[in-house]
RNA sequence: GCCGCCUUAGCUCAGUCGGCAGAGCGAUUCACUCGUAAUGAAUAGGUCUGGGGUUCGAUUCCCCAAGGCGGCUCCA
């Protein structure tokens, strides 16, 4: 649809103007236009000759105009019951919105719900959202009595596009949004504010929710006072509200946390500390496989293993710069080996030790170990290392972020004219890998430097560093999202970012470009020529850390794994006390076919056994009673409720240990390889 | 690290307006021997996260600490 209307009335004069409203105003879905690609109100004018299209009220537009509308609603019910509020910035994020106060006291859920109700109320009454053009002076005058609009007036047009603040003073004219009474035409509260907004406070509907209070730093610096933010989910309607809730109840039953307690798996204990896991033997299973298996892989993919020490004394941090740059991420030195005579003098001087939190310094030592051949090259280090972070405590969550944890580590030394291909190898490697374990949906992110001071080394470095990888990147054909500031101090990196089952995305792997580890540590290799060069060093790390990594795992399969990672891979369910011997000798051949087996001896009745296990994600429930013990057979029972009675038992174990070595996800009958014996019936009832 | 909230049995949670603590699941024992998601009964299990304070008396009120959760900042 476009406006092409010829005759852009002069103002004053009372005629018809063309806008949004007269355009698409039938269609009570369309909350805004869209105007030569910008977003405008439906009451503002649209000039003759532009272009515009209807904006509704479900596109992910309509739906960030209703989410900020709902959060201008939600400053003035606080202003409402506490006119000594301060405004802060109140933009649209994923799935809802904020709003940031400045207020004496914190928000409590007592509060929450009485400004519900008062939201309820503004938006009941229909309040009409109406844009003006300010000057400055008009917005400072306007805006006296809140000191963050007032920043906000001073910093326009310095505000980043991108920013939540932009939301509030993008580029262009300085606007502000009044609600106005519907009847009287009275303003009743004002907010600075680029838009655009719903035609009224009415169009909100009661598909909105607050959901919780968080204290936020303004505009993102701890070294800024603190506000308190509201978080609020809007939707179109009250079902869509509804279906958004389920989704998050959805996504809570499979977090980790839960579901490592639950089928122990892991556990935090106070005792160890904040941020330090362990592992309980099912999770340790788990673990083992995921780390077992890439193991081999990396042995077919031409990675030397190596191991070093978790502890080291401090000059190799300096060499490497970590004492430098990254101080803040480790722990405390221990102060070691001093001794102290009677007068309380120093008579042997002591030394510094670091946990590490990184292992490329040791990788660099054992380069150094040697003199080094260009026939070497590419080297490429593999370890599972230990490494220690000091996290701020706030920071720490679950497995995903820890104050111990195991990366899988590869550092890759390689001459420069290897390190383009050598990159694409990489990337290569661990898409292949990442499949293997069922991530198949990736996109890439480019982290480079910005103008922060935390970033070591020159500026042509980097560049030429952050070229290349942009360039292998853009030859994978994957999505690349820039990611300006998030580079590691020593060099620019490409992650590997997948989505999950349920559509969230994990940063992963990542793969980092590093020229000053190699120049720090004195690196060099001898060329054909016999000349000395310097190697280039490739940071490579696939899962991140194994713990992360598990519990990504752990949530995207929601507990139930593929079989071969399954810490238990068959129950066998004796029908009565009877048979339990001639199952244990069928679980028998299968342990000995190297698949993890348990049998259910307890007093409980078959169908809680049955339950038992179904709740505990086993692969492969293996039920034995009369008529099984007299054919030779087993019958299966799968996750999803679903069997297969009768299999013989030589066909059973084919049928289970197929499904581990092809690394199947196994939740119903027909997840299996179709069997071919005259046995095998299978049933689908649920 | 900062802000808010939370911490009662192995787990999930009731509860006490300040007066010697309760359920379900789980565990143990006994009976039952059963054909595809919970058999029944009995028993054990808690210095109510830790330390101070107020009080005749604190699991309950106050202060501090630890741990957890949600955010901010930071990051694998």
């Amino acid at each position: 649809m476009s406006a092409t209307d010829p005759t852009v009335p002069q103002p004053g004069e009372g005629v018809q103007v063309t806008t949004g409203r007269t355009l698409f105003g039938e269609d009570r879905e369309v909350v805004a236009a869209r105007v030569d690609g910008a977003l405008w109100d439906l009451d503002r004018p649209i000039p003759a000759g532009a272009h515009a299209e209807p904006v509704t009220i479900g596109s992910p537009d309509g739906l960030s105009i209703l989410r900020h509308s709902t959060a201008h609603v939600l400053a003035q019910a606080v202003q409402r019951i506490n006119p000594e509020a301060r405004l802060g910035i109140g933009p649209p994020v994923t799935d809802g919105f904020y709003y940031d106060f400045d207020v004496a006291s914190p928000f409590t859920p007592e509060d929450l719900k009485a400004l519900s109700k008062e939201m309820e109320r503004i938006q009941r009454a229909g309040q009409r959202f109406e844009r003006r053009v300010v000057t400055e002076e008009e917005a400072r005058e306007l805006f006296a009595a809140e000191p963050y609009k007032l920043e906000l007036i001073g910093l326009k047009g310095g505000a980043a596009e991108s920013s939540d603040e932009a939301v509030e003073v993008g580029a262009g004219d300085l606007t502000v949004y009044a609600n106005v009474d519907r009847q009287t035409g009275e303003v009743i509260w004002q907010d600075l504010c680029r838009g655009p907004h719903l035609p009224n406070t009415g169009v909100i509907k009661n598909g909105w929710a607050l959901t919780r209070v968080a204290a936020a730093y303004w505009r993102g610096s701890e070294k800024n006072p603190q506000l308190q933010r509201i978080y609020g989910t809007a939707w179109p309607s009250k079902d869509e509200l509804r279906e958004y809730q389920h989704r998050v109840e959805e996504a809570a039953k499979r977090d980790h946390r839960k579901l490592g307690a639950e089928l122990d798996l892991f556990s935090f204990p106070d005792e160890i500390g904040s941020g330090l896991a362990v592992f309980h033997p099912k999770g340790g299973v788990i673990r083992r496989q995921m780390e077992d298996y890439s193991r081999e892989r990396h042995e077919v993919g031409g990675y030397s293993f190596v191991w070093s020490p978790h502890i080291t004394k401090a000059n190799l941090f300096q060499t490497s710069g970590h004492l430098q740059w990254f101080a803040d991420g480790m722990f405390p030195p221990m102060h070691l080996d001093e001794e102290v005579n009677a007068e309380g003098d120093v008579t042997r001087q002591g030394q510094d030790y670091y946990l590490k939190p990184m292992n490329c310094p040791m990788h660099n030592l054992i380069y150094r170990s040697r003199g080094r051949s260009y026939r070497e090259l590419p080297l490429r280090l593999f370890e599972f290392g230990s490494v220690y972070r000091y996290e701020k405590s706030g920071t720490l969550a679950g497995l995903t972020r820890v104050r111990g944890m195991t990366q899988d580590d590869a550092h890759l030394y390689v001459a420069q004219d290897q390190v383009k291909e050598e990159l694409t190898r990489t990337l290569n490697f661990v898409f292949d890998l990442l499949r293997d374990y069922g991530l198949d949906d990736f996109y890439l992110e480019l982290s480079t430097r910005d103008d922060s001071p935390k970033f070591a080394g020159n500026d042509e470095i980097w560049e030429t560093a952050t070229a290349t990888l942009a360039e292998v990147a853009a030859e994978t054909g994957l999505e690349l999202v820039p990611d300006p500031g998030g580079a590691a101090f020593y060099g620019p990196k490409i992650s590997v970012q997948a989505r999950d089952a349920i559509g969230r995305t994990w940063q992963l792997s990542t793969v980092q470009l590093d020229f000053d580890q190699p120049n720090r540590f004195g690196l060099e290799y001898t060329a054909a020529d016999g000349t000395k060069q310097r190697p280039v060093m490739i940071h490579r790390a696939l899962f991140g850390s194994v713990e992360r990594f598990f519990a990504i795992l752990l949530e995207h399969y929601a507990g139930a794994f593929p079989v071969w990672l399954s810490p238990v891979q068959v129950v066998g369910i004796p029908v009565a006390d009877e048979y339990a011997d001639y199952l244990s000798g069928v679980l028998d051949r299968l342990r000995a076919a190297g698949v993890r087996v348990e049998l259910d001896a307890s007093d409980d009745r078959m169908q809680k056994k049955i339950r038992t296990h179904t709740l505990e994600h086993v692969p492969f429930l293996l039920i034995a009673g009369e008529k099984d013990r007299d054919a030779g057979a087993i019958s299966f029972r799968f996750r999803d409720g679903t069997t297969r009675n009768g299999v013989p038992v030589e066909e059973a174990i084919g049928l289970i240990t197929g499904a581990i070595a092809q690394k199947l996800q196994v939740g119903t009958a027909d997840d299996l390889e179709p069997a071919g014996g005259a046995g095998a019936a299978a049933a689908g009832a649920v």
